[in-house]
DNA sequence: GCCAACGTTGGC
DNA sequence: GCCAACGTTGGC
């Protein structure tokens, strides 16, 4: 049992979209570290911290879980997609994706809220320059941020 | 819109 | 294998 955030903007996926659903396919990674996140780590029944990105309010905005192990991506096939990758084939593929589904939606814990937080501050997203779509979370972190979650924002 | 940081590409 | 150039991310 493993940890994980994720990062997706909002305008594409939101917590709510994803909480109006039984479960989506993460699709559209296309980055090597975060693809090996989910193709070589990820297990059924992580828990995920879903966090809204590249929007006004950055932060934490739900809680979700995994579940699929990891399988092609099919968007890097589609010539029509703004994620096809005309080195990929389905024969070879290149990236992959897993499905996650929703378990609740939260408070926002917003970024500076998250830096705010000493024991919280080696965490991957809150590094200088973090780009990464898909890191890692510690079992102690995520116990810190669910404690967080129930109380009221500041 | 700006810009720092990072990842990828491709020439050599 | 090096590294400059370029493209992308993402907070502000």
């Amino acid at each position: 049992m493993a940890y994980w955030l994720m990062k997706s903007e909002p305008d594409e996926v939101s917590i709510d979209d994803v909480m109006a659903t039984s479960s989506i396919p993460w699709f559209g990674v296309r980055n090597y570290q975060a693809r090996n996140f989910m193709r070589d780590a990820m297990q059924i029944g992580d828990g995920v911290l879903f966090y809204h990105s590249s929007c006004p309010a950055p932060g934490i905005a739900g809680l979700a879980e995994v579940v699929s192990t990891a399988y092609p991506d099919h968007t890097q096939f589609d010539s029509s997609s703004h994620y096809f990758d005309p080195k990929a084939t389905p024969e070879n593929p290149r990236w992959m994706m897993v499905d996650v589904k929703g378990v609740r939606k939260t408070r926002l814990l917003s970024l500076a809220e998250l830096r705010a937080v000493p024991s919280l501050s080696s965490m991957r997203v809150l590094q200088k320059g973090s780009r990464l779509s898909i890191t890692p979370v510690t079992a102690d972190e995520w116990q810190q941020i669910l404690q967080l979650l129930d109380q009221p924002s500041p």
